[in-house]
This record gives C-alpha cells, sequence and structure tokens, in this order.
DNA sequence: CGATTGCGTGCATACGATTGCACGATCGCC
DNA sequence: GGCGATCGTGCAATCGTATGCACGCAATCG
C-alpha cells in the first residue's frame, strides 16, 4: 500500500473553504494525473490540439466537479491571451441614454463568458486618459469607448502596445483597426426640419444646440442643411444653447420668446430641454403646439407621459449596444481579420402632439 | 570584458512599442539596477520596510519615467494581495434607483484607484450566483451586491473561499463579517401613513404593492404598522398588487376606483406606478389630490414635472452609494477590523402637490 | 522481429510582480 | 585593528495557468 503514500500532507489536506482557493494542482492529485495534463482537459475538453485519452479525461473532469474546481482567472489572464474581461468607457453611467447601451454589452457579454469594467468619463480629457492609461495597466480582451477628447492617435498607441480590439460610438474619429457605430442624427435632424417645412408649413425655425458636443454639432450640420436647402435662412438669435438640463432648456425658451419675431418651432438637442421648453411656452401663455411647436431627441420614456405628448426624433441606445457588443466580439472571437466597419444606427422622428 | 556580456538580448533589446509591454525588467535593465529594486521603488517610493539609497530611488523612477512604465495588475493580482478591483451586483443597472448608486460607488473607486466590475442580476437567483461563481474566478478585493434571492450561507461561504469584503444593500440579510446599507422604507412608509391619517384626515387609505419583493414587505409593514396604532383596519381589496411599470400603477387604479366604496389615498410602492394611478384616475375624472390623494416613493426627476406634483417619500440613492464605498473601503484600507456596521438611510416625505 | 510511427502524458519554463533571505560593503565601537 | 551592527541590493521562490518539448509505450509496417 505504499501507493497511498503521497509526497504533501502527511495527515491530510485542508479541507477546502479554510481561505486557500482549489487549483489545478489539488486537482492533478486527485485525478492521479499531472497538472498539465488537467489544464489540457478544462481549457478544450473537445478534442483540439493535444488528444487525450478518454479515461483521462472523465477523470479529470469527476474530480474538478467534485473538489469544486474554478480556473483563476487572473493567471489566467497573466499568462497569456484571454483576459475574458472587457472594458466600457462611457460618459456617465447614469444618464438614460448610456446605461442602454451599457446594459446590452453587459447581456452579450454575460453569454460569451466576459465580464465587463464600466468607466465614466464625464466628458473630462483627464478622465479619458485615465481610462487608457488603466487599460495599459490591466490589459483587457476588447474595449468599447465613447470618445469625446481622445485623439485617434492615443486610441492607436493603446492598440499598439495592448493588441486590444477597439469599437468605438461615435463618428468623428475613425482610427485605423476599429469599428464604429453611431447613430445617424444628421440626416434624422435634417429630414425632421424638411418634414416641418414642406409638411407643416414652418419658416421660424430655432434650435437649442449645447456647444462643445460632438452631437450638437451634427445635429445643427443637419438643421443647416435642411434650411438652406429650402432656400430659407436662420438668424442667429435663434441659435439658443443650453446644457442638457431642463432648465437650460427653459432659459432658452424665455429668451426665444422675448425676441421680436419669435419663431414658431423650436427643436432642442434632447429631450429633457424640450420638456423645458414646452413648460416655460406653457407658462408664458402660449399654447404647444399652437403657438410653438416643439421637438425633442430621444425619445425618453417620460416624452409619453407630457402634455402634449412630445414629438421628438428617436434613438435606439439599446440596439447600439446590441451592435457594438456583436462588432467586438466578432473582432474578439474571430481574430482581427475583416476590414474596419462602420455601423449607422437609425434615429426615427416619432409624431405625438408637440409639433 | 567579459562583464559587457549578458544572456540576453546580443543585438539589442527590441524597442518598446511594438506589441511587448515594458516590464519591470526592461526598468531594471535601464537603471542598472536588479528587478527586485525597481519592485521596491515603485511600490513604496516612501521609506517603509526596505531602506533604499535616495540615489538608487532617482535612477530608478527617472528610468521607470522615460520608458512610460505601466505595472501589469494581472501579475500584481494573481502575485497575492490587492486586486484593485471590486465587483458590484445590482438587479438592473438600467434602473433609475441603482444607476446612481453605482456611479457614486465608481467615483469613490477611481480615486482610490481601484476599478469596478459591474454585474446585473435582473432578480434572478441563477444569475446571482452566477456572480458569485465569477468572484470565485477572478478574485477582488471587495464586493457591493444587492441581494434577493441568495442566502447569508452563500455570501458566507463566499468570503471564507476568497477573504473578500463584502458590503451590502438592504435589511433582510445580515451575514457575519460584512456591512450594509438599507433605506429606512418601514419607518418613512409608516411616518407617512401616519401623517395621512392625523394631518388630513383620511381612513381609506389603499396600498400597490408588488409581491415577492423584499422593499415592498417592508413598506407595506409600516402601512399596517401606523394603520393599526390608528385604530383602523385595512379592508383586503384595498392592498393592490403591480410589477413597478406605469401601466400596471393604472390598472390598479382602475380596480380600486372600481370598488362601491373607493379609497381616498393611494400609496404605490413606487413613483411610476403612482404616476399611472394619477393618469388613470384624472382619466376616470377624478380629481387629484381632491377626489384620491396619490403618494409615490424614490422622488424621480418626473415627479416635479407632472400635473399636480408628486407628493412621494424621497430616497436618495447617492448617499447609499456614499456610504456603501465608505464602508467598503474603509474594511478594505485599514483591514477588516471592527465590528459589522449598519447603516440606515434616512427617506423623506416631500409634500407636493397629489396628496 | 526490429524500426518507425503516433498517441497520451509529464517535465519544465514562462507570464510579471512581490517578498523572505542572504550577502557584500560600510561604519562604529572597544 | 578586528568584530558586530546596519544599510543597500540581488537571488530565488512563489502566485496559478498555459504550452513547447521530450519521453514511454503500443501499434504498425517492412
Amino acid at each position: 500500500m505504499t501507493e497511498l503514500l503521497k509526497p504533501e500532507s502527511p495527515v491530510m489536506a485542508d479541507p477546502p473553504g479554510l481561505g486557500r482557493s482549489i487549483t489545478m494542482r489539488d486537482v492533478a492529485r486527485a485525478a492521479q494525473v499531472s497538472q498539465s495534463t488537467v489544464s489540457r482537459v478544462l481549457s478544450a475538453p473537445d478534442s483540439t490540439s493535444v488528444p487525450i485519452s478518454e479515461d483521462t479525461i472523465l477523470r479529470v473532469q469527476e474530480a474538478a466537479r467534485v473538489l469544486g474546481y474554478q480556473p483563476n482567472l487572473h493567471a489566467r489572464s497573466l499568462r497569456g491571451q484571454r483576459t475574458q474581461l472587457i472594458a466600457m468607457m462611457v460618459a456617465d453611467i447614469a444618464n438614460p441614454y448610456y446605461h442602454v447601451m451599457v446594459r446590452k454589452v453587459q447581456d452579450v457579454a454575460r453569454t460569451k463568458g466576459y465580464d465587463v469594467l464600466i468607466a465614466n468619463s464625464d466628458h473630462d480629457p483627464e478622465l479619458e486618459r485615465h481610462f487608457i492609461q488603466g487599460i495599459m495597466r490591466r490589459p483587457v480582451d476588447g474595449v468599447v469607448l465613447t470618445p469625446y477628447h481622445l485623439t485617434a492617435a492615443e486610441i492607436g498607441a493603446l492598440i499598439d502596445r495592448t493588441g486590444v480590439r477597439v469599437v468605438l460610438v461615435g463618428q468623428h474619429l475613425w482610427p485605423p483597426g476599429v469599428d464604429r457605430v453611431f447613430a445617424d442624427d444628421e440626416s434624422a435632424t435634417y429630414d425632421a426640419v424638411r418634414w416641418l417645412i414642406k409638411e407643416r408649413g414652418h419658416s421660424r425655425i430655432a434650435y437649442i444646440a449645447v456647444p462643445g458636443t460632438h452631437p450638437s454639432k451634427r445635429r445643427v450640420a443637419g438643421l443647416m442643411r435642411a434650411i438652406h436647402e429650402a432656400g430659407l435662412s436662420m438668424p442667429a438669435e435663434y441659435l439658443e444653447t443650453g446644457d442638457f438640463m431642463v432648465e437650460s432648456g427653459e432659459r432658452a425658451t424665455e429668451r426665444l420668446l422675448a425676441l421680436p419675431q419669435p419663431p414658431t418651432v423650436v427643436l432642442a438637442c434632447n429631450d429633457l430641454m424640450a420638456l423645458g421648453c414646452i413648460t416655460k411656452a406653457q407658462q408664458l401663455g402660449r399654447s404647444v403646439p399652437g403657438d410653438l411647436a416643439v421637438i425633442g431627441f430621444d425619445n425618453i420614456p417620460e416624452a409619453t407621459r407630457v402634455s402634449p405628448k412630445l414629438t421628438t426624433i428617436a434613438q435606439y441606445p439599446a440596439e447600439m449596444g446590441d451592435q457594438l457588443a456583436s462588432a467586438l466580439f466578432g473582432r474578439l472571437l474571430t481574430g482581427a481579420s475583416g476590414p474596419d466597419r462602420e455601423i449607422q444606427i437609425r434615429c426615427e422622428l416619432i409624431v405625438r402632439e408637440s409639433a
């Protein structure tokens, strides 16, 4: 019975559950094989690469099951290829636009066995760089990011140094080797304004923009395109500014309605400002949409609950999340093959009561 | 000159930037010291433990700076103690109640140099266990979780096996060794109902609960306590049910108002259902709060924008996030010393127009 | 029947950082 | 001037997993 004399544990291996976790060595000992064999069995039970006998496979799997073995992902990450981790940077997870996207990406990631690191940039250049730094310290397999201040060069450098796969949100940047997903808000705004002019006969059109943000720039561009195409022009006072918050929409509306010749319709860069617009207009005794029509952007749930119900350009962040995830995992699972893709997500004018 | 013959790089080390990342060995070579010295300098530049000469410190720091060295956190995690990672499980990141909490925890974590893994459970027992499994595969330093189906035993097992510090949200569970943070919704509901009875003279009080959820149970308990204490009683038909969605609030209200003797006030388990309640009551020709008063729970932003403005019991998820983070990092940075703490976050009745 | 395959397994090393231990050098003390 | 204390640094093992290489053994072929 010398067979039973094992080199370690003269009395008994400390029963699992007391701090130390179960490793491949433990499984190997239990299954009477070497640690490398355990590794091979558990990383690819379905043949591939090295052949293992049926009998060994079963012994190892049984032992792993009995001991409740869980692979240590830190070790796996260190050793090499897969970290089973992706990172996602958005401006603000508490923003209704982003957390739906995040949610979708997380759902897909979970089904693929990936964990997700989330970071908020708050549009702060410092924090965006901090995120990049973070990825260089803790490499991940893939990254989804919403760049505001990052340059294509910085993203390129990240890819060079870590080999990470990158998918990004937005269309103002397109470094080589990455896919990008964006809402087609320029042409959605263009279409909406065209509709206002052709179908509703408006010609005094105002816009509440948010200076310094890319989406706002693109939407204003769409607005201008439609206006010029219709042979109209837009006085400078009609281009108001806000900061995405309800109150800024109210203030902008107050200024617009105080003009000698106020606009007949206001488009806001997001729904919250549009809500502020409606409130303020009603407060000032104007009827909506009779005296002033209002169009928002985003289609937040609240848009259907206000009175009048908000006409708005819907975005589909869930769809963006889906596309982001499938682009990223496409590159992750099939290698980085294929050309850089860009995926446009539709935006859609939803006509309700406010315009 | 045999001194110059180093085992590695007969010609030249490949210049950094080509895929391979910069390690301590590279820094060590550049600073003409051993890799262990680099480690000591960079992990604790301010003395502690082993003494290092001023000169060496400067040389190493300079080399690290020039080469743009970034420590590999996977390696650090594997080696032992800190992973610089925390994980957070909530029911749904897209839920306005949770993402504010998450945001706060992330902010604190960033300032401490920690990354945050986020998981959604969707109240699914399966996914909650999946999360626990995940932590056992990729150990983290700390965990914030919102258990719904998890048992104290499961959480205890996690702590035993991984040594992770745990802080949880809610008050229906309190495994040894963890701190917990929760909103005091039982007594907030009690206070609100008491106020309805004493100050507003109501006696026919209905409630829209959400069966199977812990918060709902506690709030109903608070309601009952106040009702019984006032010597009143509550007919079974007044205890309605919903699912947190607006529409379920509408349906419940429809049933309540169809009763031979309808209630004069409805409390809803959250604001969305309360909004549905107001809408439906108005649709049915009742005035709010004249014919039917309504009280919500949460104080979502929309509460101030509906008409009449919603009277509701405010929760402070941001404060919860703060407390969660400070409890967790308290345990992380000072060792697990100290007794298990429980932190109550106030809830506050905000009287507006609907009651 | 001996040599050549090919299959199944173990040995050993690497990933990058941390850390106990030991060694050489410098200094002070008697 | 010799010996011990102290300081600064390097050596080497370790964390848990993945994987190239080599080796033993059975099967097959000439």
